[in-house]
RNA sequence: GCACCCAUAGCUCAGCUGGAUAGAGCGUUGCCCUCCGAAGGCAAAGGUCAGAGGUUCGAAUCCUCUUGGGUGCGCCA
């Protein structure tokens, strides 16, 4: 397992400084540089014999103190050691503190409240730390910490029956995003689409578009029977068939069109999901077909069965009923099922209907199987509320094929509720009058759906006002971020034609005079960037996108802060026509801004805009 | 009846996997600005973290129960 000291297990030079070279494999997370330090300074204690030589320092963490008065990094050190030292936390502080006084980027050591050890960095720490920042560019912020791992994140897979339903939006963004989020933190990501094109619903898609390809051929089809998709999308396959088997389907059994017309039909209908997916920018590696497991030679869902039944995890035997409400047509009877309450489900799972074909969880262990025998230890599965009752049920399955090697976590996106102006968007199935995701999506345009599904924790509902989203407000995180960046660039617009010859790329205005940045807000501004790579780790790790969302505006409110100390004050501008170095110096912390804001957004999946119209 | 999710300021929500005096936006109140470095700025008030127990140096965060809301609940996909 990757844990946050791995990736400073090589680090060599306890007593140099901070450079870039010496975290770069460390995403210039400063965060964990220091936190290397503790885990050094506790060896050193161990050594001699202040610690037992068996302490546990798992649960040392290094972090941002709340309070900016606290100084610019804090540990628990001393409290989470305490109690093996026996030591009073405050007395084992002062030995970490004796042990990283040293250091020469600490300016100042202070132990607070019940053992806190709280370090404030010397002031040229910050210029050199912007530095790094404009060298690394793109990458500042990436990791390593995925150490290449493959990793396997399921999302969307709605039944290939029609169009995407605004639903579907929130999970499509979300899985995009976390994908994105796993890239850049060093895992080797397959983004994946599971096809739900076996069950009985794509028979009807089938019978449906059929009835859309009697209409093609001028037959008068009336109303579209109760139980068949009613949706003009349809009409298209329907045309589609008629093209290019003219009248030969019409005189077929059933039996023999079916398979014909159900796979046109389902080819179109990925085709339609994909364009709506493209229109949000998400765009699968692997569309995986339900239908190839149980065609496929040999069955795989057979294969599964008969791995687990080797194992003893199969038996056939008799469910008790639910209680409270009881189905209609609820009859007992004997059945094949998978032991998932021995991996902690809350009763076993049937895997044979009553027809004598598999249950879809029988297909969904045989899916999960392939990912396993694909390489995959680790997968993800992004899940609408609707489906959280399965969650227990898929925990199992992957314990049980996986032997407990493979990790599944599982995320559900709860619903969202649509608004305009405040006004609840009504949507009723029967009347056929959902939202669309084309629909949305054409409103108000890719980013900011994005932005906003990704705005919220993905298990707490979420609203979305399609007034709210547009409106220029600090109200409205996507504008006032966006704005930001905006804001970043018409700076640099500007430094241009003050100084056509200045060079404004990061990488130039590395070496700009950064030491000269002295504002309280400008320095408050540098700190700000510092916790980007941190934010994009415990976003990683948590599999939780919204982080950077919320640290993004937290991020453009600080910068839209400096601005609106440059109205008040006239010497702290980003530009100061009589003072070239300055404006240099300022210019690249104005394109750090810029360039981190980029990078969040560009892991959201929203394009950054450069102009405010 | 059971399972899962949610409950934090008047409203909408964060709270970085257990840390210090719980934060932001909106709204409210009070000042400032009318500036194209535009699509406002500063400040204040506002909290029994649903409730009750427990775990420990320390709990909004973890455990148990209660209350209120949501989502599901034999072989459907």
């Amino acid at each position: 397992m990757t844990t946050r000291r791995d990736c400073v297990s090589g680090y060599q030079a306890p007593s140099g400084s901070f450079t870039l070279k010496d975290i770069g494999n460390c995403s210039m997370n400063i965060f964990t540089h220091f936190e290397a330090r503790f885990h050094e300074a506790a060896e050193a204690l161990k050594a001699e014999g202040v610690l037992p030589a068996d302490s546990n320092t798992a649960s040392l963490t290094v972090e941002p103190p709340r309070d900016a008065s606290h100084g610019d990094i804090a540990s628990n050190a001393a409290m989470v050691l305490g109690k093996q030292a026996k030591m009073a936390p405050r007395d084992l502080a002062a030995h970490f503190a004796r042990k990283l006084e040293a250091d020469p980027d600490i300016a100042k050591l202070d132990i607070a409240g019940p053992g806190f050890i709280n370090i404030t960095l010397k002031p040229e720490f910050w210029p050199r730390l912007l530095k790094s920042i404009l060298e690394g560019g793109d990458d500042y912020g990436r990791s390593a910490r995925g150490q290449g791992a493959k990793v396997n994140v399921e999302y969307v897979s709605a039944n290939p029956t029609g169009p995407m339903h605004v639903g579907h939006t929130r999970g499509a963004v979300f899985g995009d995003a976390l994908s994105n989020l796993l890239a850049f933190t060093g895992h080797a990501v397959t983004r994946e689409y599971y096809v739900n094109d076996a069950g009985a619903q794509v028979d009807v898609l089938a019978r449906s578009a059929f009835m859309r390809y009697r209409e093609a051929l001028g037959e008068d089809i009336g109303a579209i029977p109760e139980g068949l998709y009613p949706g003009d999308y349809l009409q298209a396959v329907g045309e589609a068939l008629a093209a290019e088997y003219g009248k030969r389907l019409h005189n077929m059994p059933e039996a023999d069109w079916l398979p014909l017309v159900r796979a046109k039909s389902i080819e179109m209908m990925l085709d339609l999901i994909r364009t709506d997916l493209a229109a949000l920018g998400i765009h699968h590696d692997v569309f995986f077909s339900e239908r190839s497991l149980v065609e496929g030679k040999p069955n795989q869902v057979e294969e599964t069965v008969e791995d687990l039944r080797e194992q003893g995890l199969i038996y056939e035997g008799m469910l008790a009923p639910p209680k409270g409400k009881l189905p209609d047509d609820w009859e007992e009877r004997e059945q094949t099922l998978f032991r998932a309450t021995d991996f902690g489900d809350d009763v076993d799972r049937a895997l044979v209907k009553s027809d004598g074909s598999y249950t879809y969880f029988a297909s969904d262990m045989a899916y999960h199987r392939s990912k396993l025998r694909r390489g995959f230890a680790h997968m993800i599965n992004v899940f609408g509320a609707d489906h959280a009752g399965y969650v227990k049920r898929m925990n199992a399955a992957v314990a049980a094929l996986s032997h407990g090697d493979a990790d599944l976590d599982i995320k559900i996106c709860q619903m969202v509720r649509l608004f305009r102006a405040g006004e609840p968007v009504k949507m009723s199935k029967r009347s056929g009058s959902f939202v669309t995701l084309r629909e949305v999506v054409d409103e108000v345009g890719p980013g900011p759906v994005r932005f906003m599904m990704l705005h919220r924790k993905n298990d707490a509902m979420l609203d979305f006002d399609f007034a709210k989203v547009l409106e220029q407000s600090r109200d409205n995180p996507v504008f006032y971020v966006q704005y930001a960046h905006a804001r970043a660039q018409s700076v640099m617009r500007n430094v241009q034609e003050l100084a056509p010859k200045l060079e404004t790329s990061g990488k130039d205005l590395a070496g700009a005079r950064l030491e000269l940045l002295q504002d309280e807000a400008e320095l408050a501004v540098v700190k700000r960037l510092s916790h980007y790579p941190r934010i994009i780790e415990s976003a990683a790790e948590a599999h939780e996108p919204h982080r950077i969302a919320f640290y993004l505006y937290e991020l453009a409110s600080e910068f839209h802060g400096l601005w609106n100390r440059g109205k008040e004050l006239p010497h702290l501008r980003f530009i100061i026509d009589a003072d070239r170095e300055i404006t240099r110096a300022r210019a690249g912390l104005v394109v750090a801004v810029a360039q981190v804001i980029r990078s969040g957004l560009g892991i959201l999946g929203v394009q950054p805009i450069s102009e405010m119209r």
